[in-house]
DNA sequence: TCAAAAGTGTTTGGTTTACACCCATGA
DNA sequence: TCATGGGTGTAAACCAAACACTTTTGA
């Protein structure tokens, strides 16, 4: 990744909101900058001739090692204020000391992802510009750099809607789950408590389970989703 | 508006799907390009210190002259494809007669907003690269340039959802109207017929109506939204 | 005065919610 | 064996859809 050279379309960047389940708690995807420290969502820019569906794409592969998984564009940032640096880097910024901050420096609008990755086979990678990656709870993410708690909030906000209309939570759990582990991840997510004997009859409904164990009495306790 | 300098960040577009409804029909108001006499989506671009939301409400001021209007960021258009120009048009830039073709020609992301007025208030306005301002009926719009019929189909599917979920129709009507034309209006747009009586009691319900006038009996027949 | 459209309320069917008991598993 | 959690079905409430008759308006 060369930002010096004329590689990236001008003006324009992505950020992903990576969310994943694991102990119950929904994660999303961090990476701690080299330059301040700050914690930030993974983003990327578009190569030339790339559409931002493929540059998300392109991001989330290196961030996690995935392919083929959910992902849903869901608003453009484009606030004047949103490049608004800690005070830290600007000053690095403008001791030039770093080339690459210049890049960082331009006015960006950037457009919000978020995708659904199975924790468990995701490989959390740090990028060139970060020194390390990790899964945070959700509920422990504190200050993040430019406006990436906007867009991670955003991001939440419209999952949480997404949920309601289409079946696509069991992207965040492995090939196979159980139906209590799928009930568990609509509660965390949606933060309330849903009756067991209802979730089981609307998602067997909905969904086309193929059932992959039974227990004695021939009830179906682990299933998996036919897609 | 002066294209060849530095007055607008790069890369980025947006465009503009502006729907009335009169005559029972649904319109949308499009622009016919001076260079190419091709019709065209109203656009802009975004000033270096100016926000999407803001450079469409200047765009749809523009357009309109109208402000204070129902406006809704839908869908990203970056395919590599999408800048791709009628062939006449790419010879005229090739011929670098004008200078303004030079912008237009480089690679723009466009971000898609759709937004619904009251006819009879907007008045269609030009912009320095049309030559006029019509109102054309959905059904009766054929080629436009780039990826403008996709943007278009983009933001009436769009449309159609939301207007399942929020009260929104309402925006395309004057301050005043019946419930028969708000029907129409419905049944326009999801191109599909609705009954009456449960149309009346589901919006009589959800929104707040201003009985305007009322007929000898007492009914209520000319009605107005309070906000 | 006649025809076309607008106004209203009730019944039905389907979907969603609430809820209780039995069985399986593991400590 | 006991406690915790998983599996299932049914009744009530709510919302959506279907439907007929009377009144108004304008030709």
């Amino acid at each position: 990744m060369n930002l010096s050279t004329e590689n990236y379309l001008k003006s324009v960047s992505l950020d992903c909101v990576i969310f994943g389940f694991h102990d119950n708690q929904l994660k999303v995807l961090l990476l701690k900058m080299k330059f301040s420290h700050e914690w930030a969502l993974p983003g990327g820019f578009l190569c030339l001739d790339e559409s931002v569906e493929n540059a998300a794409k392109r991001v989330l592969k290196e961030r996690t090692g995935l392919g083929n998984i959910f992902l849903k564009q869901f608003m453009v940032f484009s606030n004047i204020s949103r490049s608004k640096m800690n005070p830290a880097v600007q000053d690095l910024v403008i001791s030039g000391a770093n080339p690459d901050l210049e890049w960082f420096a331009q006015r960006f609008i950037s457009i919000g992802f978020y995708a659904l990755v199975d924790f468990t086979k995701a490989a959390a990678t740090p990028d060139t510009f970060s020194e390390s990656a990790e899964w945070k709870n959700l509920t422990e993410i504190e200050n993040l750099i430019l406006d990436h708690n906007l867009i991670l909030q955003e991001a939440l906000s419209n999952l949480r809607l997404q949920l309601n209309y289409q079946p696509i939570g069991f992207n965040l759990l492995p090939d196979k789950f159980t139906m209590p582990e799928l009930r568990k991840l609509y509660e965390t997510i949606l933060d309330k408590t849903l009756d067991r004997r209802n979730f089981q009859q609307k998602n067997v409904n909905i969904w086309n389970f193929e059932q992959a164990t039974r227990n004695k009495k021939g009830r179906c306790s682990q299933i998996s989703v036919l897609l």
